[in-house]
DNA sequence: TTCTAGATTTGGATCAATCCAAAAATACCT
DNA sequence: AGGTATTTTTGGATTGATCCAAATCTAGAA
């Protein structure tokens, strides 16, 4: 709450209070103050108190930019997502801006819109302001070169829910195939034998692994029917697709949706046909937003829990700042399946919880 | 697509290229180079050429922490709004970030979570930051001399979509009052005489604003009933608001809701009752979030235009910037009543759509 | 008291740019 | 050609902190 205005001792003209008048005021040499400031546990604790107070009095206002010239970090991260006003995203920043705060961080966001070209230019930018670290999601088409880049640069990079290339890289995201698993598993225990998948685009290692979920649970699971369609992952294109796919024959008795924007989506298409969704055909969004337990039906929906997501990909930048050659680390998080009402069995048992864990690898 | 990795020609020692480094390469001083990249049109073409030369061969770097030490400006701004996760917010900085980088600012991001406290902790280190300005949403409860302590620290600051404290100050909103009038018009219109109102909290310019509308709207069409239920602003406050107040006798034959998300959750309690909306009461939303057109059934919403918002709250923060003390500006867009189904009205013609204008004042 | 190890403090150099007033180069006009 | 006006270039000072090696100041041991 310091809402100094003007420091109360006459300041010497226009200038700002700097470190020298810090010191000529409290006795002590320019260099101590620096110590001060920087809580070194060098200065006497005399000297800390006579320093702090003259601090307080003349208002001063540490410049972060002088020392980041001479100094070696900024305290600052770029922050890179493709659509921030998907709400999705927001969470996520909101973790992030959590765990950097914490530690006394800020970060710069930019929205690239999936252009490469904007995110390109973005990068360039931060590193003109010497970031310490940067949290990319990856835009659709982004060479896989960029990593390298970015390495050459020595700017340190947390992929995040995308990425791009091959390990090791630093990577915070969900575990997509283990959610597909669990909901194909769940549809299967419900009896359902025609499950298909609606959404993705092939470029995204997100949305890749998502499909292998879906095959390698189907091949578990023994079911010949498999039917996957991509497309956008909008609320628009969930309802455009689901009507396609029930014209088919034979058609599905169950779809599981890439995001729970396109689920929304293929349920409103369900009842504009006149069809019920967890009776016609049951429904499985991916994410878990807040409004999921809102929708009519609610939505059974696999948890991919972005805040948590955002707070982690902060503490790995963090970290590798802190440590640049230390081992790279990925951390997927385990989804987790939140049934509702849209599978058309809202009094099953809700079967065995699994925790957010951590793995990580080197 | 600078993808400069090692520059070709060998590099002394570890150090980054500076000015130093290309005026020596190119046969000039470092204050010509320091022209050259600000493009300043004192410096001969076939100098610029030859610089510009150097500068491409060498891999150079600008350093904007060293330039904004010497210069007067950073390039930055600090951005706070209070709760990024609602996707109005993700819109508007999606807005905002559009508008800047167009002008090669970045801006940093940070999200209060309606806590002035961190919103407080935040604008600091902005301020050691050395930001040229600040686009406040003003968290919940701020109070009013934040405005004059970012004005003792000679911090310019635009309000977004509330404000505190009286004019003159720089603003950027949606006429929220207008919007419900026009709701209220429509209503009236369609032939509805017990038209209620739900949501909001008075610290809120913007709640109040919305308030002051309804109000307004009653007299000015000479309604009896008036019933403003106060509450969250959320889906699930909608969902059971709207319960009570259907329990009320009059009740209400339609509704006007503080956002859309509170109006998702009213149609989702008028269905959990076995109403129907837009039969058995209407429901307008504001915002028009992309949701709107996709909802059962479609809402009709106030549509606010947060993109807009954001875009122009960016530009009066440039001009700001650009000239500290010039007139303060208050940009407020009109808004546009969106009619869909959730009034039972969808074949209704649809009013004169007001185009998005600006008021300016000083 | 003297010496030494350890704890504090310090000044000068440095980081990489911009500002500014003055110098140098060029153009223009009798 | 000579002198003035204009364009272009320049070096030194400056911005405000950190780094680092050396100086100073303790306290404890001999």
């Amino acid at each position: 709450m310091t809402q100094d205005t003007a420091p109360a001792s006459s300041r010497r003209e226009s200038g700002s209070v700097t470190l020298q008048d810090i010191a000529a005021h409290a006795g002590v040499s320019r260099s101590t103050v620096s110590l001060v400031l920087r809580e070194s546990p060098l200065v006497a604790d005399r000297t800390r108190i006579k320093v702090q107070a003259a601090i307080k009095e003349l208002g001063y206002v540490y410049n972060r930019g002088a020392a980041a010239l001479r100094g070696s970090h900024t305290a600052t991260l770029g922050v890179v997502v493709y659509d921030i006003a998907n709400p999705f995203f927001g969470a996520m920043v909101a973790g992030i801006d959590a765990a950097l705060n914490r530690e006394g961080y800020v970060s710069f966001l930019a929205n690239s819109e999936d252009s490469p070209e904007r995110q390109q230019r973005f990068l360039e930018r931060m590193r003109e302001h010497r970031v310490d670290g940067i949290l990319l999601c990856p835009a659709e088409g982004t060479p896989a070169s960029l990593i390298d880049t970015l390495a050459s640069w020595s700017l340190p990079c947390v992929q995040v829910l995308r990425h791009i290339g091959e390990p090791p890289f630093d990577y915070a995201s969900s575990d997509f195939a283990r959610g597909v698993h669990q909901a194909v598993g769940h549809l299967v225990k419900l009896g359902h034998r025609r499950i298909a998948f609606l959404g993705g685009h092939a470029q995204h290692s997100a949305t890749q692994e998502r499909w292998q979920g879906y095959s390698d649970a189907l091949a578990h699971h023994d079911l010949g029917y498999q039917r996957l369609v991509r497309g956008q992952v909008t609320r628009r294109a969930g309802l455009e697709l689901i009507e396609t796919l029930m014209q088919e024959t034979p058609r599905p008795t169950a779809v599981i949706c890439h995001n729970d924007l396109m689920a929304f989506g293929a349920m409103l298409g369900l009842k504009r046909m006149g069809l019920t969704p967890g009776v016609d055909c049951a429904v499985i969004g991916t994410d878990d937003v807040e409004e999921a337990a809102l929708s009519d039906p609610a939505l059974t929906s696999v948890a991919t829990h972005p805040y948590a997501i955002g707070e982690e990909a902060a503490r790995l930048a963090l970290r590798r700042i802190a440590d640049p050659n230390g081992a790279r680390e990925q951390v997927v998080l385990a989804p987790r399946l939140q049934i509702r009402e849209s599978c058309g069995s809202a009094s099953q048992a809700t079967p065995p919880a699994s925790p957010i864990t951590s793995d990580s690898t080197t």
